[in-house]
RNA sequence: GCGCCCAUAGCUCAGUUGGAUAGAGCGUUGGCCUCCGGAGCCAAAGGUCAGAGGUUCGAAUCCUCUUGGGCGCGCCA
């Protein structure tokens, strides 16, 4: 970053001098960028800024690099600059320039790759799945995709805070309550049919007999109204005869048993289950204090007042459709009660309140038809909606035995996250699905990834990781100082794969930069794979502790800070640097 | 029907925001330890960037159309 500053202020220099000569118009200093080679006969870095100010200046864009390079004043980082294809500037750098950056790296630690704090606030929320059940393979993307991203934009300067929204109202809330008091009925003795739209997955068996060992058969009596609903009624409508029933026979008390049994269980779950794959939150956000602390209540209230409202077929509307939404949306339903949307609405009004400067919101790639009327609600507020933004994550795709997985959280045949973590390790799992950009389908291959994990490249760059530091151990065991590497002659690297080495690390703050500028953790992770094939070459071409003992602690400072930074790139992605493996 | 996303090597995917000869992994083929960890390294083969136009010094990248996939269009959440 400070060599990409003394370029910009060398050339901006040149710029300036061009222009007090009439060569080229008044030019801002920003507009010089410069890029690293892929090729190292175009030099260390490059700029295309002649061919930029070719058309402004209504010169040939070989004839202004060439003026360009001659007003160039004279610096102790450069050793030489050529003008190349159509008319890019190359510069090659002097060799101790380099190699400064390992010096950096092991001054900077931990820390390298940091950007310093430029003061704004994000809060990022993600997964946010309803508590209905463990969390799946689908909501494994969104959480190493949002944490990866939490972690990106923390680096680059970014005060973040974390979220997860928790849908604890609603209908569903109401399924689960009775699926979950039939489930017991059912421990009870008693004789039931499970309608097809409840919950079905074996977890909530365990929840019912959870209840029953707390509870007894405290909740048997009336299950005989069970059987006025019939098989040939619509099955929504049944379920809200069930629900009516169970609300009934089991009273408010009772009905609330059953309800927090559910939830608390599997927001419990929920919350493990994160923590082990390595994803903790700053606040777990309740729809229902929404509804109590009438939130919601006063948002619609406000959305009324202002005009943004109004009476159709007995509920209220939200007129969406005025701020770009394709057609209006219903806030209060007939029956009075609140919609989901209404609630989401109080959400983010409640976000908008709390002073941060940018939001992001992780949801799956299916809702993105909700976008319009969100960002209409906050336009409604008064509020700006750029300062939202929504990344939306592709659902993964299983395969098994060469066949897709069904996926379906209520007939409960899917793979949860913690399946995958146990069968293929937390650090596996979120690598690989970090590796993928984020609105890319994704095929998660299950025999893959379980049967055969060593070829998950995680293990290749823990593998680099835990190489290095074997070399040190090594070192101590035949007694070899490595107390003064800051102190080695890193002019004594010229090899190849030493400078190649030595530019990767350089590259590391930009990639940081530019994966949290586009929300894409990724980056970080194709990052780490070069990085890694670096070390590993390098570690195939040369011995570190058989040589002479300056080149040695060259050397060692080299391998060191790649170890360091390596271990830097793996913490973005939430995923272990292991000493040994 | 309308809308959003996507299409790059046999497979799974990158491609520094419009730059130089489009790159990795897996798979295939052939090589590499008397040595700090072979979970490694090196090399080869593999491409009409879905197709057709357009914008300009320059396009996988931006615009239009066509084809082919995914998803969404509830007083569900």
């Amino acid at each position: 970053m400070f060599l990409k500053k003394q370029l910009i202020e060398l050339f901006g220099a040149a710029l300036g001098q061009l222009t007090r000569e009439g060569v080229i118009p008044a030019t801002d200093p920003e507009l010089v960028r410069f890029e690293r080679t892929r090729q190292k006969e175009h030099g260390d870095l490059a700029t295309n800024l002649a061919l930029v100010l070719a058309r402004p200046a209504g010169r040939k864009p070989r004839d202004l690099a060439a003026a360009i390079v001659a007003a160039l004043p004279a610096s102790a980082i450069i050793s030489k600059v050529e003008i190349a294809g159509p008319g890019f500037i190359n510069i090659f750098l002097r060799a101790a320039e380099r190699f400064a950056v390992v010096g950096d790296v092991r001054a900077a630690g931990a820390r390298y790759g940091c950007a310093q704090p430029r003061g704004e606030r994000v809060l990022i929320e993600y997964v946010s799945a309803n508590p209905t059940g463990p969390l799946h393979v689908g909501h494994g993307r969104g959480a190493a995709y949002g944490d990866a991203l939490a972690r990106v934009l923390r680096a680059a300067g970014f005060d973040v805070a974390s979220e997860y929204y928790v849908n604890d109202a609603g209908r569903q809330m109401d399924i689960l309550a009775v699926s979950v008091w039939l489930r017991y009925l059912e421990l009870c003795g008693s004789e039931v049919r499970f309608p097809d739209n409840g919950y079905q997955g074996d977890y909530i068996y365990d929840i019912a007999a959870g209840v029953h060992r707390g509870h007894g058969d405290e909740y048997v009596q009336s299950s005989g109204g069970l059987g006025k609903v019939s098989a040939d009624v619509e099955p929504e409508a049944a379920m809200d005869a069930l629900i009516d029933h169970a609300r009934g026979s089991l009273g408010a008390a009772g009905y609330r048993v059953m309800q927090a049994a559910a939830v608390d269980t599997l927001l419990e779950d929920i919350h493990n289950d994160l923590e082990q794959f390595n994803v903790n939150y700053d606040r777990w956000f309740s729809e229902c204090s929404l509804f109590e602390n009438g939130s919601i209540d006063d948002t619609v209230a406000r959305l009324r007042d202002t005009g943004h409202l109004y009476q159709r077929d007995g509920a209220w509307w939200f007129r969406s459709s005025r701020f770009g939404d394709e057609k209006d949306r219903v806030v209060l339903r007939e029956n009075g009660v609140p919609t989901y949307f209404a609630a989401d609405i109080a959400y983010h009004r409640d976000k908008y309140s709390r002073g941060f400067d940018r939001f992001i919101n992780v949801w799956g790639a299916d809702h993105h038809g909700y976008i319009p009327r969100v960002k209409a609600a906050i336009s409604a507020l008064g509020l700006d909606p750029d300062c939202l933004t929504v990344t939306l994550v592709q659902f993964a795709v299983l395969y098994r035995a060469g066949e897709k997985v069904s996926m379906s959280t209520r007939s409960g045949e899917f793979v949860t996250l913690r399946e995958l973590r146990q069968e293929v390790s937390s650090d596996a799992a979120r690598f690989f699905y970090v590796q993928r950009k984020s609105d890319q389908h994704m095929d998660f291959d299950l025999d893959l990834a379980k049967s055969r994990s060593n070829d998950n490249p995680v293990y290749y760059v823990q593998y680099a990781h835990a190489r290095v530091c074997s070399v040190f151990n090594q070192a101590r065991e035949r007694g070899i100082d490595t107390s003064d590497l800051d102190a080695a002659d890193l002019g004594l690297l010229t090899d190849d794969h030493e400078l190649e080495l030595a530019a990767q690390l350089a590259r590391f703050p930009e990639v940081v930069s530019a994966a949290a500028a586009g929300l894409e953790p990724h980056q970080i992770v194709y990052y780490l794979r070069e990085l890694a094939n670096g070390l590993h070459t390098y570690y195939n071409a040369h011995q570190f502790l058989t040589v002479a003992v300056s080149l040695r602690s060259a050397r060692l400072a080299l391998i060191d800070a790649v170890r360091q930074v390596l271990a830097n790139g793996l913490d973005l992605v939430g995923v272990s640097a292991p000493e040994r493996m």
